[in-house]
DNA sequence: CTGGGTCAAGGTTCAAG
DNA sequence: CTTGAACCTTGACCCAG
């Protein structure tokens, strides 16, 4: 029953543009990260990461971070640590959690293949798990059987 | 139907409005603020939380909380939480973020100063939605996508 | 350090108006 | 059609082992 709770975001996003903060509007903190990375939409499949590679990288040699900052092999966003055997940030491993959990099985509206970045990781779900599956993630250990 | 701007920043309310900028919404830049329970309004849970678990021993505390009952900042109905920045009742919620999703412009029959209270919210979008400005929701996050 | 739980807030649905 | 009550999902935070 939980497969229904998709539906399609055809009509429903116009551009977005009028953007006016009314004039009492503080700073009010934006709950999420806002953050536009500015990327568009990678139709192509993204990095295959593979769990065998993928800590090759020197640290230092980058050109203006020597933070360890991963991120989530998943969306991209900013990584909270391994999770279920990745990188992934927190909203990634809450949702694999909770799909394998739970078995919940989804559904994909387009084509199987949607962008799964951190401003479109919930457009479909079914793409979400397909990617949290491809690039590794394990459910050994979740709780439930499910082998 | 369609006018365009509805935003106004004059302020048409003649001042009937008890002067209700957006609540200090604490600290800015909180990104989740945990809406501490404190003095004052102590969070309350909403109508809808279904935990399964049956804490009734709330003994610890008064009986007497219907003061902490939040009212809408936009038309006076009761609050079911903070939505877009902002106290708000399901219906202004629900008004807001399709206004916003579907990028809707209203027209005022009147003067665009019409009342927007629990009994004749419905009666005009313009001056409602103005309201909802006023009072400070934020679009920001609504819809499925904004790239 | 990581798996797991919590729950505010954003999301969707759909009977009713 | 629009409205809004009811329900579902997400993910930042916290905690336990």
């Amino acid at each position: 029953m939980v497969v229904g709770a998709w539906r399609d975001p055809q009509d429903d996003v116009p551009g977005t543009q009028p953007s006016q903060p009314p004039p009492g509007q503080g700073p009010a903190g934006a709950p999420h990260t806002p953050q536009t990375p500015g990327q568009g939409v990678p139709s192509t499949t993204p990095a295959q990461s593979n769990p065998s590679s993928q800590s090759t990288q020197s640290q230092g040699d980058k050109q203006q971070q020597q933070q360890q900052h991963i991120e989530c092999v998943v969306c991209g966003d900013k990584s909270s640590g391994k999770h279920y055997g990745q990188f992934t940030c927190e909203g990634c491993k809450s949702f694999f959690k909770r799909s394998v959990r739970r078995n919940l099985s989804y559904t994909c509206r387009a084509n199987r293949n949607c962008p799964i970045d951190q401003h479109h990781r919930n457009q479909c779900q079914y793409c979400r798990l397909k990617k949290c599956l491809k690039v590794g993630m394990r459910r050994e250990g979740i709780g439930i059987s499910f082998v």
